[in-house]
DNA sequence: CACAAAAGTTAATCTACATTAACTTCATTT
DNA sequence: AAATGAAGTTAATGTAGATTAACTTTTGTG
């Protein structure tokens, strides 16, 4: 299957879109490849891009004053990487994309984004319920963070993710948990 | 100015929505007050309404398993209150919102949502771009939350809500922040 | 293969915040 | 005005997780 095609599976699993506007579409998107480590949006950047990505995968995080990176998600198959503000608003971005493996993304671009809604409005809808369940999510994670203790965050993180718990660095994963890679490293010894 | 004028004009900041658009508008929602302490979603229940604030303020907030509240967010004038993940797909909420003061709103209802976006395609347009705010202010309170202190976060909170440092009662502001009331009485008293 | 750099571990010490509990102040109702 | 409860304060003690630093293991590269 090209990625193109993953693409507008994904697509059809929430909203329905015929072969002429998929043909479409294909004319309003690009394909490319990342290397390990680059970055697809810097923080600081403006975000010219949506990235739905088609094999490996991205983190999402910022970084402080410090230079501590705090991760805020991962996009593996079948999610997104961006700077979601940054792109709607063309202001520069809080947070950096950075590929943790080679990636191959499909691109979405700010230039022609509404253009593309206008050719084909049902892309539109795709994207508000797109950003309404990355909405959910994030309250969901706000909560968590609250509510529960970097262990709980974690058992819940693998029963979620349990490919990436094997893929990426440990370092990461205590970086999206909120704590710190010692206290991860202790805490996951005493599981 | 009548509260349905409030919203259209606040429509009209987001996208372009003509006189008989909002005429249309009009037979699709309906406009409600609630008074203090109701609530307007409980946490289990299908959410089935979106609710435009028009006065006062509402607060929305996850119960654990000991009872304990954790306010994720106020709704003040031009807010929305509802859950969000709910909402859109009919299952049980993960939220309550609750009403801090008499609070009057203007709903929309998830029986003829779709229908609306039909007769009133730049509605849609609309709620994408609510939800883009939204989901950026979630990911953005995200990172305050893994990387400023008590204090920090409270001395935001104030800067951005002013007015509603002095309207609610401290305990809330402990629970927005995710500290104990206790713990933000001294961390107050040390400003 | 050798070496450097990156990733992960362990342990001592420190701190932001939670918990518990007793007390005070303020608001609401009778 | 007395009474009840809700909201806020203070202080003692406890704990999840941070910090620092020394060390080990793994991975990548000339």
């Amino acid at each position: 299957m090209t990625a193109f095609n993953a693409l507008v599976d994904y697509i059809n699993q929430v909203v329905t879109l015929d072969d002429a506007s998929a043909a479409l579409l294909k004319t309003f998107v690009t394909e490319r490849t990342y290397l390990k480590h680059q970055y697809i949006v810097q923080q600081g950047d403006v975000c010219k891009t949506e990235s739905f990505v088609i094999s490996c995968c991205t983190k999402t995080f910022y970084a402080n004053e410090n230079g501590q990176e705090h991760i805020i998600y991962f996009a593996v198959e079948n999610w997104w990487s961006a700077d979601i503000g940054s792109f709607v608003s063309q202001t520069p971005a809080d947070f950096s994309v950075q590929c943790i493996e080679d990636t191959k993304v499909i691109q979405f671009h700010s230039h022609n984004i509404e253009a593309l809604f206008e050719a084909i409005p049902v892309m539109e809808r795709f994207f508000r319920k797109i950003i309404e369940r990355a909405y959910t999510s994030s309250q969901k994670r706000l909560i968590r963070n609250y509510s529960h203790t970097a262990k709980e965050r974690y058992l819940h993180f693998k029963k979620t993710h349990p490919y990436l718990d094997q893929r990426i660095p440990q370092y990461m994963i205590a970086s999206y948990l909120g704590v710190t890679k010692e206290f991860f490293s202790k805490m996951k010894s005493s599981l």
